[in-house]
DNA sequence: TTTCTAGTTTAGAATTATTATAAACTAGAA
DNA sequence: TTCTAGTTTATAATAATTCTAAACTAGAAA
């Protein structure tokens, strides 16, 4: 099976039909080696280059949010006033750069927690982060 | 010594001009006995509500940024594109309830980290922060 | 194959949070 | 009391995101 239909499996599982626009986005985030970061505006720039298919902005707003809500990718945690996301949606941490606002993945057996408390009282854990902020 | 003068002398000391603006804002923030997390939004709506002296949201703006870059406020990482402040500038973590977009502290010493990465080559660690998302 | 429709995309408007601007004001040194 | 650098303010500008409603399309059904 090639990998479009990878893709368009994916897609439909979550109740997403499989439009052209969703299945280059996916390709965009999914299909690379190495993690991926990116905020809408850096996702909107790679895709809509002069030349290439152009997808609208509300589009990819509307994509990567779905997306997240599939859990294909994850929101990160920052101090900034924009979202970031994460195509490694598996537990692991990160550095945070302020001063060049660069988050790097930290591999998840390099944290160790040896105490975690419990949730409030109905509540339960969905996720526990650790962001290191680095400077100079 | 009074607290007017206690604030005046702590803004004094960062170089920030004790303005009435600003101590009437450190009033708010830093005289109470639990630690607060707030907005700028829900800062200007607890000052400025009717009947009391008004100071501009630039005001409120500026101040929280000085105090900020003071060391006297810490910004909160969430996901959200809004920032979050909180007044319990030590080091400690938080729960965080995308339901209700509500933060709680967790104490310190409720949380323990057995390992910790290095950061990267030229960068040092300027803090490390946990934030636990929780669902019902 | 064609038809139909719910789901999707789109451009642009609206909203929300924040930052910039520049004129008026003020703390406090001289 | 005067003076000025620092501060405040209303308002405009910008940036990120969400909303809206018309046009389009995937794919089920005829």
């Amino acid at each position: 099976m090639n990998q479009k239909n990878e893709i368009t499996n994916k897609l439909r599982t979550s109740g997403l039909r499989p439009t052209k626009q969703r299945i280059l986005i996916a390709k965009n985030l999914f299909e690379r080696n190495n993690t991926f970061h990116f905020t809408i505006e850096t996702l909107n720039k790679k895709i809509n280059r002069k030349g290439k298919e152009q997808i609208s902005l509300a589009t990819i707003y509307n994509t990567v949010e779905a997306f997240t809500n599939a859990g294909y990718l994850k929101e990160i945690l920052t101090s900034k006033n924009k979202s970031y996301y994460d195509t490694n949606i598996k537990s692991h941490h990160h550095f945070y750069d302020e001063e060049s606002k660069e988050l790097t993945d930290i591999n998840y057996n390099q944290v160790k927690l040896s105490k975690v408390p419990n949730p409030p009282k109905g509540k339960k854990i969905k996720n526990l982060e650790v962001v290191i902020r680095i400077q100079k």
